[in-house]
RNA sequence: GGCGACGUGGCGAAGAGGCCUAACGCGGGGGUCUGCAAAACCCCUAUUCGUCGGUUCGAAUCCGACCGUCGCCUCCA
C-alpha cells in the first residue's frame, strides 16, 4: 500500500505521488511572531512534523520548508508599542517558537525562510503579476491582485466570488482597490512603519505574498504538499494559490492539507477568545512535554481536538504505558530461546501501525495496532516467554515506530548521582530486607519524578511523565 | 444568510453495508503476582452507535427529515 492522502481543494483522498519520485516537498503555513504561539497553532505544526515523520519512516526523501512570517501588521503594532524595531519583537519570538517546538520534540524544518529575507523575491513575484496583467498599484503605492483577473479564484474555500461582494469591508488602508474582493500584494510606505525599496517601488510584503515567494523559492513553482490550518484556507490559502498560479502559469500544489482546530470550552483556540494555553506556561507547571505532544498528536487532524483536564492525564497515562514497557524490555533477562513467534508478532504490529497512518494518517489505527502489540509484549514478558535477544529486538522495533510518533522516553539516559545513590541505598536496604528504610528510599524518588519497581529483573527504574496536575 | 464538518460507552476515539453482541487509550470495579507497592496480566464496565422515518435478506455504516455542536465566509494554526 501506499502513502494516501486527502486534498482539500478536490476533497479526495488520493494516493502521494511526488513530482520528483522518492522525493517529497512540503511546506506549512509556520507562525507569525508577533507573540507567543498557544497549544493550537501547535497542533498543526505538530500535525506537519507527524507527516514529515512518517513520509521519512516510508523511506521517501522530504524537504521541508516552514516559513516564518516577520513582518506584518501585528508586529508592527507590538514593537510600536513597546519602542522596539520589528526585528527584535520578531527575533524575540522566533526563538521563542523555536524553543518551544523543540520542547514538543518538532523535528526542525530543513529550512524556515523569513519574510524579510525574501524581499526581492517577493518584488519579483508582485512585478511577474503586474506584467500578466493580475496586479495594479494604487495611489498609496500599494500593489494588488485583481481577482476579476483570475475566474478560478474561490475553489479551494468553495466560495462563491460572485457572491463575495456581500458584507464587503473595506480596510483603511485599502482604498483605492478597483474591486473590494481583490487583496494587498505590497503595501505602500508609511511613515513609522519598516520599508523596503524594491524595483516595484517602496513598502513591504502584503499579507499572503510572502508564503508564495517562500515556498516558490525554496521548493520550486510546483510541490507536492502545502500543510496549515483550516482557518488558513480562506483567504491566506486561496490567495497563495490565485498569486502564483497566476505569475507562474503553473499548478502551485498537489496536495493541500489542512489540520482542525483545537478547541477549549466548546470554542476554537484563539488569542482572540482569550481561551489559550501556551506551551512554556503548560511545561512550567510541570507538564511532560512527551505528555503535550502525545495530546496534541493522538487524534486525527482533521477532527477536531478537544482540550479538557483530562486531555494530559490520560496523554500522560499511554505514553508511561509505552515507557514502562521500553524500561521493562531493558532490564529483562531470560536465558532461553528465542521466541519463533516474535517476528510474526512485530510484523503484524508494523503492518497495522501502517496501514492506519497510509490512510490519511489515520493515527487512531496506527495506535490501536501498536498498544495492541504492547500488550502482547507485556504478556510475553510476563510469562518469560522471551529471550534476551527477544526483548531487545522488540525494544528497537518500538523505537522505530516511536520514531514517528516521537513521544518515548529516551533509552536509559544518566541519572543524577545524588539519585543514583539513593537507588543503590535502596537496592541495598532490600536486600537486607530492610522494608521502612527501601520505602522510605522508593517514596523519596518518586517524589522526585522516579518511579521505582521490583522485579524479578532487579530493582527497575523510569521517569514518570507528569501531566501538571 | 451562503458554504462546510461533525454527533459512537463515564471521557477521548476508530470503524463508513455482513469479520461489530463495536478496535485502541484513559478512567472505574474485581482478581493474579509482590515483603508492601508499582508495573504487568486476566475478568467486568455500549445487545448499542443524536432522534424519527426509509432503502436492503442485512445499517453505527446508504437516503430523507428533524434536533444539537462547531468552523469558514474578516486577522487567525
Amino acid at each position: 500500500m501506499t502513502v494516501r492522502l486527502a486534498d482539500t481543494l478536490t476533497g479526495e483522498v488520493r494516493p502521494l505521488e511526488p513530482l520528483e519520485p522518492g522525493h517529497v516537498r512540503v511546506y506549512t503555513c509556520g507562525p507569525t511572531v508577533y507573540g507567543p504561539a498557544h497549544i493550537g497553532n501547535f497542533r498543526s505544526f505538530l500535525f506537519a512534523d507527524l507527516l514529515v515523520r512518517y513520509l521519512r519512516y516510508r523511506g521517501l526523501r522530504v524537504t521541508w520548508a516552514m516559513n516564518l512570517t516577520d513582518i506584518d501588521d501585528k508586529i508592527i503594532r507590538g514593537a510600536a508599542a513597546e519602542g522596539v524595531s520589528t526585528g527584535e519583537l520578531a527575533d524575540r519570538y522566533a526563538t521563542r517558537f523555536l524553543a518551544d517546538a523543540s520542547a514538543l520534540g518538532m523535528t526542525r524544518p530543513d529550512v524556515l525562510p523569513r519574510a524579510t529575507e525574501h524581499i526581492p523575491q517577493i518584488a519579483d513575484l508582485v512585478a511577474r503579476l503586474r506584467d500578466a496583467g493580475h496586479a495594479y498599484q494604487t495611489e498609496d503605492g500599494s500593489w494588488f491582485f485583481r481577482i476579476a483577473s483570475w475566474p478560478a479564484y474561490g475553489r479551494l474555500a468553495r466560495l462563491d466570488p460572485e457572491a463575495m461582494r456581500v458584507g464587503e469591508r473595506v480596510e483603511s488602508d485599502e482604498y483605492g482597490k478597483d474591486d473590494v474582493r481583490d487583496f494587498a500584494l505590497w503595501k505602500g510606505p508609511k511613515p513609522g512603519e519598516p520599508s523596503w525599496d524594491t524595483p516595484i517601488g517602496p513598502g513591504r510584503p502584503g499579507w499572503h505574498i510572502e508564503c508564495s515567494a517562500m515556498s516558490m523559492t525554496h521548493l520550486g513553482p510546483s510541490f507536492d504538499i502545502h500543510t496549515g490550518g483550516v482557518d488558513l484556507v480562506f483567504p491566506h490559502h486561496e490567495d497563495e494559490i490565485a498569486q502564483s498560479e497566476a505569475a507562474t502559469g503553473k499548478p502551485f500544489v498537489r496536495t493541500w492539507m489542512h489540520c482542525a482546530h483545537l478547541r477549549l470550552g466548546g470554542e476554537k483556540m484563539a488569542k482572540s477568545k482569550g481561551n489559550i494555553e501556551r506551551v512554556a506556561d503548560l511545561l512550567a507547571a510541570g507538564v511532560s512535554p512527551r505528555a503535550l505532544r502525545y495530546a496534541l498528536i493522538s487524534v486525527h487532524y482533521r477532527a477536531p481536538l478537544n482540550y479538557t483536564d483530562e486531555s494530559l492525564p490520560a496523554a500522560a497515562a499511554a505514553v508511561d504505558r509505552l515507557d514502562a514497557l521500553l524500561a521493562a524490555l531493558a532490564a529483562y533477562r531470560e536465558d532461553r530461546a528465542d521466541d519463533s513467534t516474535l517476528p510474526g508478532l512485530l510484523s503484524g504490529v508494523r503492518a497495522g501501525f501502517e496501514a492506519g497512518l497510509d490512510d490519511d494518517l489515520n493515527i487512531s489505527e496506527a495506535l490501536a495496532a501498536l498498544f495492541e502489540g504492547v500488550r502482547e509484549l507485556n504478556r510475553r514478558l510476563a510469562d518469560r516467554t522471551l529471550s534476551t535477544a527477544d526483548a531487545a529486538h522488540a525494544a528497537t522495533f518500538l523505537r522505530e515506530l516511536d520514531a514517528v510518533l516521537g513521544v518515548a522516553a529516551p533509552p536509559a539516559d544518566e541519572l543524577e548521582p545524588e539519585l543514583a545513590a539513593m537507588l543503590e541505598a535502596r537496592a541495598a536496604a532490600r536486600s537486607a530486607r530492610q522494608w521502612a528504610e527501601s520505602d522510605r528510599l522508593r517514596d523519596e524518588l518518586a517524589e522526585r519524578g522516579i518511579a521505582v519497581e521490583d522485579t524479578r529483573d532487579g530493582q527497575r527504574w523510569r521517569r514518570t511523565v507528569a501531566s501538571g496536575g
